[in-house]
DNA sequence: AGCCCTGTATACCGAGCGGTATAATACTGA
DNA sequence: TCAGTATTATACCGCTCGGTATACAGGGCT
């Protein structure tokens, strides 16, 4: 692994556990082995770093999203397929999901919301296209989509949250669970 | 308005726009027109002054939800009316609410979500009471109360940062979208 | 009067912040 | 061998960080 990951999955580690604001650049690159030189040649910046990181990895979970976004079946399994998407990847990028959540939600003037605000715009757009796929089945949802875009990604996003919350850390969500989610959204649709 | 009142005014603007771990202690007695040892005088410290302003805003909240739980009516009214709690709560305390949820969301060992953590504990253990009353007449609810409480705050908090998300700043949620949110999960608990 | 307690300001602390100027190394292709 | 580029380190910049030592003003008490 050459330096510029090193500098990656240090800052991923860092910004996880400690937050955007509260880790220090020189931090990082000790916990790299490298000097702030080696980090600013490659990044530029903080932010630049926080950005190259994010693009990174959001690039898997955006191939994931479109791979599980296909529709010619019912609309439970495509609902199935996008909850899975997310939550597969939620385990196995831990850090990158949770540090993209803390991002999401945090203070708008902040550097580092603006710096992950495109990507979380790129994904609501993808679920509410979901909805809209959906609604050629469902008539009743005509309108909806943004409003169920919410609901459902803001189910997803506290079950991820809270499945991480056990004591050793690890993500675990069953398929049985990820099935009951699903179910639940489309009794609520369908009322 | 006296010197603290003035400090935990402007402590929560800043806290609220920019992040708690971006906005320095100097800044926030500028704002308030005081000095930094008037501050410190008051809260102790930057993490004291944190948790004053989160234990005098949560105790409004608490109420509000304290005066919604009673469950002598219908399931559908007690969570219409615990949704309510939040909603009405977010709408008239919108930047404490939102830095609520930013905390929250943020990194683990980060100082700003140790001093956030007890009373998100205390909403969850509440919420999850609620589910539990709400068993009592809803026999297939029994051991997913926890479960329901995740998705039930999940969709709430949700709809609230969505809500807010219009260019004007300003939540709005009308009594037809909080009825349309309780119903959407009564009829996932029926599933 | 003298005293204590509350509240406030001036001036300072060491440490760390994000970022950079400069130069030395190492590898590349001609 | 040499030029050029990519990569790294030493040493530094001005600034802000969270926090404090000290002093002083004012009011209530005895």
């Amino acid at each position: 692994m050459d330096n510029k990951e090193k500098i990656l999955e240090s800052a991923l580690d860092l910004f996880y556990a400690r937050g955007y604001d509260a880790v220090g650049v020189q931090e990082i690159a000790e916990s790299a082995g490298v000097t702030k030189p080696t980090l600013y040649y490659y990044f530029g910046s903080k932010r630049g770093l926080l950005e190259t990181l994010l693009e990174k990895e959001y690039a898997v979970l955006r191939r994931a999203l479109e791979n599980a976004s296909w529709y010619e079946d019912e609309v439970p399994d495509l609902l199935y397929r996008v909850a899975s998407a997310f939550i597969d990847y939620s385990v196995e990028h831990q850090k990158m999901y949770k540090l993209m959540m803390a991002l999401f939600y945090s203070a708008r003037e902040n550097e580092a919301y603006q710096a992950v605000s495109p990507i979380v715009k790129d994904i609501y757009r993808r679920i509410v296209s979901v909805f809209g796929q959906a609604a050629n089945r469902l008539g009743n949802m005509n309108g909806r989509q943004d409003q169920f875009a919410v609901g459902f990604l803001g189910v997803i996003n506290h079950y991820i949250l809270f499945a991480a919350e056990k004591e050793d850390g690890r993500i675990e969500i069953s398929d049985e669970k990820k099935q009951s989610l699903v179910n639940q959204f489309m009794y609520g649709i369908f009322s």
